[in-house]
RNA sequence: GGUCGCGUAGCUCAGUUGGUUAGAGCGCACGGUUCACAUCCGUGAGGUCGUAGGUUCGAGUCCUACCGCGACCA
């Protein structure tokens, strides 16, 4: 790709057949050989697998711009960097996907079979697999697509096998009936983590349970026909029906003498046992609970401590049961809530009602109600798995950034509970487990292989458990699943543990924690050593991006419209270590400016250097020492401190400030200044040795902030750095993806220079400042008059003095002495102009004699004292503190002395102006 | 209810261990287009850094309380 480069900057032209050749050069694969052989070190990141029901979002646009960035500068710096992408099967997003397809066609997945079932949700997913790779590449990511995975494919169903008998050997899985949170929509079992509760203003209904046996109630309120009641408290009044207990502090007087009686349930014509258990909240509500064990987890831990009757009052898909009185049996749950109500009010067993905020559990993939529910399911005991990714965290061998969230992991841990693993699906990794069918025999089998007859009894007759496992535990297992556990390959051995984890925090714990643990149990070591948790993708008006909403972004579009170099800068310096990121899904132009407007810079700075600089040879900056002039001299310091900054946000993941260094870094100094003070030279103006340092300094500087850039930006710096002249006819790698990563030139930083710059720039800013205050035409010259220049700038001047006069418009330039009667106004400024006082102390005036108005010079002026005035004053202060001179650093203390000489100068100078004006 | 985070310019946000005259992008206003770029150039307006105390020679930065917002866990 070596044609000239399009007038206009064109994403689509360049981005594609760039992919194109790196991937056919092999740039983004990885060798395990090169490590193992130790020639060079790893850098490993494996991608959050993306669902294979999704289309790309703005989070993956984000979080695999970050990965890429990542990986990039890694293999840049000579790092073997491999990328492992790949996708999950995402087991009930994905059968509720296919189910609504087969819904439309007038079908369910019964109709279909098992096994019908699962070849059209294969054939489904073998579409979207390739389709979501498609889009990551447009993106830019620079994975290595050999060693792409998916969570349901042979090699990684092993490992789940695998890891499911080890465990169930080690005694860590068990089958059990617990309280669970069960999808009556999905019909499945979830984790606790899959049910995520969601705050409602719902109501608190106050039921009264009767006390047949008053002798033992005369501190309790009587109902209308005299009979005591005690008044429990719920939000959902139909699970009264399964109530087995009324529970009471055993500390509470009110209730001292009811405990081991009865009351009444109404409705049901049951009695229940009023018991005492420590767990119960004396100051909520009455301090009586009612206890419903079958449907609420604290109620079931109270129940078993009791030893309890367990009702289940509801069918799996949310109907009242047979287990109710026949007046609501087969009625929906939200149905009987009101029924149940209106019937304790007939009866007058509704004490009251109130508003109350809540937080109600919802299905994380279809947003149905979660109903707690007693239920025979396969949990992981966590807690074993959970004390070393503790101590991981606490000793530091797994690092969080922002470090917040090393909290949040922790105490997760501290609470683990247990995994209830097993769904009530089809689309997934089957359990391992097998029932014997012959009479008499209760054998269950877990196994590796496939057992054909019960060891047991011998018996063929074998039916496997029907579910499938939780999608989880086949991501809790990527980082070395995907390199070849079980089997031990050359990869795993050259490439685990893996080095940079880049997530979503709301993930933490399905699937980051859950990956330290089983990268401690299964491989004796932490997966990775930094998490990064990215920020959250949110709208303009803040609203997380959601597909129900409608208010997400399509990176594809993006692309499209922008490039991806754009939609990668965007994101990269939108999202700040620990905040979100905002877009605006209704105007993408404004959304994605930034990366815009800065890919646009990019390419149209670069072009106007690559045609100046032609196809002649260039040499080293290093060769043409000589001859560099203080912007060459500058620039190359400015790019060598920026390296440094980038090199060091990279290091602490401050993938923004990167971004951020090398906009500042190419816009407002290369492109703003460098590249205007040297068009003359370029143009060969100031002699063939000032060009030659020129174009010197230029292909170094571009040459070294391409590189820097390529990360972020890979495409327009690739197309641009491929142009760029091979100083003093050097080789050069093919590639900019595979050249060497910049280190700061130390030899190059000239603090001499940048303060030389600096006046040099505070000259023409406050020239052309004064020129807009006074509305001098934009083509009009304007002399000036210079007062005790102080050595910096007359330095600057020396040379630059031509680029005053290009940049700031100036015409002649007078310099004067100072002091002295003509004092603010030398030589030719005697008449009414504007004035200035520089920082650096230098005094400025340009005559504008038609175009002053004396008051508003004056107004100007006394503005300028004012502040001054206020700074010296603070200045002053903090030096007449002996605590001060004497406690801060001594830097401090001569800063602040320097301030303020530099501040009574410029105010001596201010008011000698401001009386020269009357 | 518990834990944590956040309140800095009209908007979105930087501001690394307390120490240059608090910054950027977007937006806005004014001026500018023959030779890199109007997705641009130049200039400018706009901030008592949520409120009140405290620690300190010194606080946007540390501590406490309060107000407001958010997240996670119950």
């Amino acid at each position: 790709m070596t044609e000239p480069l399009s007038r206009t900057y064109d994403p689509a032209g360049i981005e594609r057949p760039l992919y194109q050749e790196w991937l056919e050069a092999g740039y983004f694969g990885a060798s395990a050989e090169a490590v193992l052989e130790g020639a060079r070190d790893p850098y490993v990141i494996v991608i959050p697998p993306p669902n294979v029901t999704s289309v790309l979002h703005m989070g993956h646009g984000l979080n695999n711009t970050l990965q890429d960035l990542l990986i990039r500068w890694r293999r840049m710096q000579g790092r073997e960097a491999l990328w492992v992408p790949g996708t999950d099967h995402a087991g009930i997003a994905t059968q509720n996907v296919v189910e609504r397809q087969l819904a439309q066609e007038g079908l369910t997945r019964q109709d279909l079979g098992r096994d019908g079932f699962l070849r059209r949700v294969w054939s489904w997913v073998d579409e979207t697999r390739p389709q979501i790779i498609r889009q990551l590449q447009a993106t830019g990511c620079s994975f290595d697509l050999s060693r792409e995975r998916f969570t349901l494919e042979p090699e990684l169903s092993r490992a789940v096998r695998e890891v499911f008998v080890q465990l169930y050997e080690k005694g860590l899985i068990y089958r059990g009936n617990y309280i669970i949170n069960w999808c009556p929509r999905c019909l499945t079992a979830l984790s606790n983590e899959e049910a995520e509760s969601e705050e409602v203003e719902g109501k608190l209904y106050h039921l009264c349970y009767p006390v047949p046996e008053p002798e033992h109630a005369d501190r309790l309120p009587q109902l209308a026909d005299g009979r005591p009641y005690v008044v429990v408290a719920t939000t959902r009044p139909e699970t009264m029906l399964g109530d087995t207990a009324v529970a009471v502090h055993p500390e509470d007087e009110r209730y001292a003498g009811l405990v081991g009686r009865q009351v009444e349930l109404p409705l049901t014509g049951r009695r229940i046992p009023v018991i005492e258990d420590d767990w119960v909240d004396r100051e909520f509500g009455s301090g009586a609970v009612k206890v419903t064990p079958a449907h609420d987890p604290n109620d079931f831990d109270i129940g078993r401590r009791h030893h309890l009757q367990e009702i289940d009052v509801l069918t799996p898909s949310g109907t009242m049961s047979d287990a109710v009185p026949p007046a609501f049996r087969g009625m929906d749950r939200f149905e009987a809530r009101q029924r149940v109500v209106e019937a304790l009010k007939e009866q007058g067993l509704l004490h009251r009602v109130e508003e109350y905020t809540h937080s109600v559990p919802r299905c994380y993939r279809c947003d149905t109600v979660v109903e707690p529910r007693l239920s025979e399911q396969w949990f992981v005991r966590m807690e074993p798995l959970a004390r070393p990714a503790l101590k991981a965290s606490r000793e530091g061998q797994v690092r969080f950034t922002p470090e917040h969230w090393r909290g949040v992991y922790e105490s997760w841990l501290e609470n683990i509970r247990d995994w209830c693993i097993s769904r009530q699906l089809w689309w997934g990794h089957r359990i391992p487990v097998w029932y014997c069918q012959a009479e008499g025999c209760h054998e269950t089998i877990v196994a590796r292989e496939d057992p054909s007859s019960c060891p047991g009894c011998g018996s063929g007759s074998l039916e496997q458990d029907p579910d499938v496992l939780d999608t989880w535990f086949s991501s809790w297992l990527w980082p070395f699943s995907t390199l070849g556990w079980p089997e031990d390959t050359a990869d795993l051995k050259a490439f685990y543990p893996t080095h940079t984890l880049s997530t979503a925090p709301e993930i933490l714990f399905f699937w980051v924690a859950r990956m330290i643990m089983a990268g401690y149990e299964f491989m004796g070591e932490a997966p990775f050593r930094d998490v990064v948790l990215h920020a959250t993708v949110r709208d303009h008006h803040n609203r997380k991006m959601s597909k129900s909403l409608g208010n997400g972004i399509d990176p594809l579009e993006v692309v499209e419209r922008f490039g991806a170099d754009a939609l990668r800068y965007t994101v990269v310096a939108g999202a700040a270590v620990g905040t979100d990121i905002q877009l605006n899904y209704e105007n993408l132009e404004e959304a994605f400016a930034p990366g815009r407007n800065f890919s646009n810079k990019l390419w149209n700075a670069g072009r106007f250097a690559l045609m100046n600089l032609g196809t002649e040879s260039v040499k080293r900056p290093e060769d043409v020492a000589g001859e560099l002039e203080l912007a060459d001299r500058w620039i190359l310091s400015r790019l060598s401190k920026t390296t440094g900054r980038v090199d060091a946000a990279l290091e602490s993941y401050r993938l923004h400030e990167v971004a951020e260094a090398l906009h500042a870094f190419f816009w407002g100094e290369v492109a703003d200044w460098y590249l205007e003070l040297i068009k003359p030279r370029m143009q060969g103006e100031a002699g063939e040795g000032s060009r030659e340092a020129a174009k010197a300094t230029l292909v170094a500087v571009l040459d070294g902030v391409f590189r820097l850039l390529h990360p972020i930006m890979p495409f327009i710096t690739e197309a641009l750095w491929r142009r760029l002249p091979c100083p003093g006819g050097e080789a050069r790698a093919p590639s900019l993806m595979v050249a060497s990563w910049p280190v700061p030139r130390p030899e190059r930083e000239d603090d001499d220079a940048e303060a030389e710059m600096r006046a040099l720039q505070e000259l023409i800013s406050v020239v052309r400042g004064l020129r807009s205050e006074y509305d001098v035409p934009a083509r009009a010259e304007v002399s000036v008059a210079l007062v005790d220049t102080p050595d910096v700038l007359q330095a600057a001047l020396a040379t630059e003095e031509r680029s005053l006069r290009r940049l700031a418009g100036v015409g002649v330039v007078e310099y004067a002495g100072g002091g002295g009667d003509d004092g603010g106004a030398p030589g030719g400024g005697r008449g009414a102009g504007a004035h200035a006082v520089l920082r650096s102390g230098a005094e400025l005036f340009l005559p504008l004699e038609e175009l002053i108005d004396v008051d508003r010079e004056r107004e100007r002026l006394r503005d300028e004292l004012g502040r001054i005035e206020r700074l010296l004053t603070s200045t002053r202060v903090r030096l007449g503190s002996e605590q001060f001179v004497t406690r801060a650093p001594a830097e401090v203390v001569a800063r602040e002395r320097e301030k303020e000489g530099s501040l009574a100068d410029q105010r001596e100078r201010l008011s000698r102006k401001l009386e020269g004006l009357g």
